[in-house]
DNA sequence: ATGCAGATAATCT
DNA sequence: GATTATCTGCATG
């Protein structure tokens, strides 16, 4: 019972109608729910809109694949990076801002056995107790793996994470034991969860990146053992085949 | 515990 | 052709 009592109350697209940096840290804690799985967030990056955020894939303007990013607030922008993994964002301002939040890494709170599932690849073929067992820590620790554990992909770029119902009608979302009974299949919603403790959220700078290294619009919940490990941008080193012009070959 | 190399393809220059 | 909002396995301390 890591995330202590879940709040079942849907959050309002209004809360996505704020500047990125701002709706980030208000994220930790909060729970995100696709289908049957539920993950409470406990690590996220802030990304901003055109020509303010080097780092922000909406940095040089529209395109096809970031479209999402300038739609709506509270919808989820889902990328392929990396030739194989995705990640999960959640948009944040009006629409033609083009900026959103990064979900980073979470604690898998409801759905467990569904998401490890989906990362050890459901296959029959490995016996039971065999392989290499996925720590429950470990299933959302990570944007990729939380993509993963969450069953975000491609198909689900663009999907609106704001409950349609009425505020009232909590309870038929998640029961007092944590069962996520009244989630549609295939939707996607954005709860209350539990407001991390501001004095346990920290800042750093963001993971990954190539420019805009030391803005701090990382935030994570101190401690949790859920939050993905720092990695600081490495730039990959160019096969050496490839880099044959103008290079003169090495004896 | 930390570090590095490889995987693998969409996207942009 | 280069880069990439990453993960995994294998190496070493």
């Amino acid at each position: 019972m890591g995330g202590g009592q879940l709040s079942s109350a849907p959050l309002p697209r209004s809360f996505f109608d704020r500047p990125s940096p701002e709706v980030a840290p208000d994220l930790l804690g909060r729970v995100l729910v696709h289908g049957p799985v539920a993950v409470r967030l406990t690590e996220v990056e802030a990304y901003g809109g055109p020509g303010e955020d080097p780092a922000a894939h909406t940095y040089r303007g529209r395109t096809p694949r970031n479209a999402v990013m300038f739609g709506r607030p509270g919808h989820v922008y889902v990328y392929f990076t990396y030739g194989m993994h995705f990640c999960a964002n959640l948009v944040c301002l009006p629409e033609g801002s083009g900026s959103a939040v990064l979900l980073r890494a979470g604690e898998v709170v409801a759905g467990v056995d569904v998401a490890r599932a989906r990362r050890t690849g459901g296959s029959a073929s490995a016996p039971a107790g065999a392989g290499r067992r996925v720590a429950d820590r470990d299933l959302g620790r990570g944007p990729a793996r939380l993509a993963v554990a969450l069953g975000l992909l491609r198909e689900h770029n663009g999907i609106d994470a704001i409950w349609p119902g009425a505020p009232g009608e909590t309870e038929t979302l998640l029961t007092r034991d944590h069962r996520l009974t009244g989630v549609p299949h295939g939707a996607v919603v954005m709860l209350e969860g539990r407001p991390a403790d501001p004095s346990a959220i920290r800042s750093g700078p963001r993971t990954g990146v190539s420019t805009a290294k030391e803005t701090p619009w990382r935030f994570w919940i101190d401690g949790d053992p859920t939050v993905s490990p720092y990695r600081a941008h490495v730039p990959r080193r160019r096969n050496a085949a490839a880099t044959s012009v103008g290079e003169a070959p090495n004896s």
